[in-house]
DNA sequence: CCGGTGACTACTA
DNA sequence: GTAGTAGCCACCG
C-alpha cells in the first residue's frame, strides 16, 4: 500500500461508527495533495468503504449524495446539526489521536 | 502524450 | 448573511 487511492481507503474504512471526517482532514492524514484528490478516489473507490463518513469542510454532504448520505449518518447515531442539513462536526469529528492525557492507540496507527 | 475533470476549500464581493 | 471564483493536481481517456 503506497498509492494514495490505498491510504484513503484504508483511512476512511477505519472511520469508527458515529463518526466523520472532512475531505480536508482525509486528505491531510493520508498526505493527498489536495480534499479534492480525496473526493475522486471515493468517486472510484467509494464502493468499497464508508464513504459516508466522510463529508465537507462545513459538514454538509455532497450535492448529490446528500440525501442517502444524511440518511446513513443518522442511521449511525452521528451528532446532526441542528438543521439537520448537516452533521456537528465538533461533535462528530474523529480524532485519528485522542487530545491530550491519553495514549495514542496502537490499533489505530496511522501512515507516518 | 495532453487536456478535461472533479464526492473540495478558502477567499472576495 | 449568501453567491461567485480561482487554485488545486492525480487520474483516465
Amino acid at each position: 500500500m503506497d498509492s494514495l487511492v490505498e491510504r484513503v481507503l484504508s483511512l476512511v474504512d477505519r472511520i469508527p461508527d458515529g463518526r466523520v471526517l472532512s475531505y480536508g482532514d482525509v486528505a491531510e492524514l493520508t498526505a493527498a495533495p489536495t480534499p479534492r484528490h480525496v473526493g475522486q478516489v471515493l468517486a472510484r473507490h467509494g464502493n468499497e468503504v464508508a464513504w459516508w463518513r466522510v463529508l465537507r469542510a462545513d459538514g454538509t454532504p455532497a450535492p448529490h449524495l446528500r440525501d442517502q448520505q444524511l440518511a446513513l449518518l443518522r442511521a449511525e447515531g452521528t451528532p446532526m446539526a441542528p438543521s439537520g442539513e448537516g452533521v456537528d462536526l465538533h461533535r462528530a469529528r474523529w480524532e485519528p489521536y485522542p487530545s491530550v492525557g491519553r495514549e495514542p492507540d496502537p490499533q489505530q496507527s496511522l501512515f507516518e
